[in-house]
DNA sequence: GTAACAAATGCAATTGTATTGCATATATTT
DNA sequence: AAATATATGCAATACAATTGCATTTGTTAC
């Protein structure tokens, strides 16, 4: 996914740091969602953990990013499509979360809308699948 | 819901133990999901931290009780529906969190099934709607 | 019922993720 | 280039979760 951190930060009336472009840099390299302690390992040497806490904080609290949580309760972060504004993320694909590896990926699948029952007013939907990725599944096929 | 902690213990070859008979006991009080924080308010004279820790470890590999992570990587854990196994969680209805009260509700909702892509096997899938609940919206109105 | 053994519990210590307060450094505006 | 608002880094702290080990408890066989 090529990006442009300039203008995303412009375009949310943020300063303009080398923190906060290295952190969208970084998270933009890959599809896969990200965990913050990977992100911390890549940038630690640069950037303090505190920062980095919130820098990830304000671009979910933006829109920027979207973060979803594993099955150890770390949280991980990706780029959030163009339609995700600071109101409402609309994070309505499927997280796919790899038991073996661990890692996050965001299908292209659509989530079927559900309707929720009277009284409760659904924001946000997000689905996660478990099980095993593609990676994964072929690399135990090999040995 | 009305649960037999004894039955369920021999069904699964699991030591009766008054710690294991509590944990279950507490649960089954409500059909909102318990988080681990509030287990340990309610439980933590009785049973130690660690034993906890461990008794909700096995519940859950058992299949007895499934945990969903709440937006805060807080595991919450609910009494499994009777078609969960070791093997397989069928956990496949839908889970409300609450931005408001935090309370996750395991609503009686089927999750559509989705295709996954070629390669990716998926083993359980974990549908939350994030917004406001029932009581929540109420509460609000009166103000 | 009781002895023997395996397993569960409790305690202390530790790991890892996330947050808060405050002084210093940096980006933006004029 | 100066003024000001904000971001960063550091130290300290909070909180969830895990590990190792000694002690206690449940279960099985006698």
């Amino acid at each position: 996914m090529k990006i442009d951190p300039t203008h995303i930060l412009k375009e949310h009336s943020l300063k303009h740091t080398k923190q906060r472009v290295r952190v969208l840099e970084e998270i933009a390299l890959d599809t896969v969602a990200i965990s913050q302690p990977e992100l911390e390992k890549k940038l630690g040497k640069e950037i303090d953990r505190v920062t980095l806490y919130r820098i990830l904080n304000i671009y979910e609290d933006k829109g920027i990013l979207h973060r979803i949580m594993d099955m150890n309760g770390t949280a991980n972060y990706a780029i959030c499509s163009a339609s995700c504004s600071e109101d409402h993320h609309h994070d309505e694909h499927i997280h796919f979360n790899c038991t073996s590896c661990n890692k996050i990926y965001c299908l292209d699948v659509a989530v079927p809308h559900s309707t929720m029952p009277k009284g409760f007013t659904a924001k946000t939907v997000n689905t996660t699948a478990y099980g095993v990725c593609e990676k994964c599944n072929l690399a135990v096929k090999k040995n």
